[in-house]
DNA sequence: GAAGTCAGTGAACAACTGTAAGCCGAAACC
DNA sequence: GGTTTCGGCTTACAGTTGTTCACTGACTTC
């Protein structure tokens, strides 16, 4: 490469925007610390500058308020995640075996969530919370997720006779399944590898039994 | 007349316990109103004793903290439920068909979250709250709530080849889903009837798809 | 009827909070 | 080179907060 690969902003200023963005990222990091027991919306402004040794007031600099913050740092959680989606997805198109897809797909889950744990708590804790502007940024991502399942089930065999709406609420029971177990497993604590166990045993039991669902969808009604 | 209906509690003081028992439940209701667009623990002390009009001080002489308020809200909110929903499982013992079950599970579970608006949103907000002691007696009353499922699952012919322990992971499946359909009739407006409806649908149609899965859990293999 | 209990009061405490105004000094521009 | 931009700082304001204290007065008990 060139130009070494400067993220994608406009470079345009230089070492001004590079020291503003160092401490707008202080700023999320502190946030996302002190977010770890408490929610967005008893997060005090101080407190958060204090924690990163800044002065009250150049908070403003960076975000209007805290819930500007709080959608700064949805974006940071679940950002990455899109391609990790996207890329087990791909590897389900092909033939594979559906047990091969869960057994993946909970795998990728839980070692996010070990990697990421502060992020996806505070996803957690904030999807039903008090920060409307927040809430909405979290439903419109998950959304997202739905719809890159759902075209992704669109192409495998088992979804003959399915339209597109039942497809796409098939796609969010799908992620909205994936969200509680990464809630369950934020609850047990980390280095207990039984209870671990037990969840994700229960999450592949949970995937099965829907996908069990979905293969026989169309059967005749057995009555 | 000699002794009107009293509830049950222990009537030795009367008229004391009574009035206690008042304000005990105004501070609930205030609580919950006040919760409505905040999360407990940015819920003020103060807030909450100025909005029921007694002064801070005598807060302490129902509740250690807020903390305390919030399991006690849990309580309200989710303690009238498990009447309904042994009432419902009751219903299905018998041959009746599964569609009208899945029917009559979601007609209650909607008329449920209208009637309880606040305290469904109180408990949806607080799952994942940052009050830890709050969240384990959500956890533990959804958990009972689970065990009713199982039991009433376990009787049913089609669980017929079910572990007790699959059973109740089945059960948690089917809890979580009304919980997460219950959220969504949240953030719906309520006055909103084509939203409803579409919620609604994809609640029944994700139901089906599960208890489908259940039917055919123990087939072969089609690979 | 006297003695005791106890829900609720009002005042005072030592913190804490968000936000605004004006200034500094280093990076950016021409 | 000088000038402008602007991220961060300090200071200050006017509130808010949780918690404790001694107290009052209606209800309860004997």
């Amino acid at each position: 490469m060139s130009h070494t690969g400067a993220p994608a902003e406009g470079p345009r200023p230089g070492v001004r925007q590079a020291q503003k963005q160092q401490t707008r990222q202080a700023l999320l990091d502190a946030g996302l610390r002190l977010l770890e027991h408490q929610n967005l919306s008893s997060l005090g402004l101080r407190e958060l500058t204090r924690e990163v040794g800044v002065s009250p007031a150049a908070f403003y600099r960076h975000f209007p308020d805290m819930d500007g913050l709080g959608v700064a740092l949805v974006g940071e959680a679940l950002g990455s995640l899109h391609a990790m989606v996207r890329a087990v997805l791909a590897d389900g198109a092909d033939g594979s075996a559906p047990d091969a897809l869960i057994e993946r797909t909970v795998t990728i889950t839980a070692t996010y969530v070990d990697a990421h744990r502060p992020h996806i708590r505070f996803i957690a804790r904030e999807r039903h919370g008090g920060v409307r502007t927040v809430r909405e940024a979290i439903a419109a991502e998950l959304d997202r997720f739905a719809d890159e399942v759902a075209t992704g089930l669109a192409v495998q065999p088992s979804s003959a006779g399915w339209s597109a709406g039942d497809l796409h609420v098939l796609a969010g029971l799908y992620v909205d399944h994936m969200v509680s177990t990464a809630a369950e497993l934020l609850e047990a604590p980390p280095d207990d590898p039984e209870v671990r166990r037990r969840i994700l045993h229960a999450a592949r039991l949970r995937m099965r039994i829907i996908s069990v669902g979905r293969r026989h969808w169309l059967d005749p009604d057995p009555d």
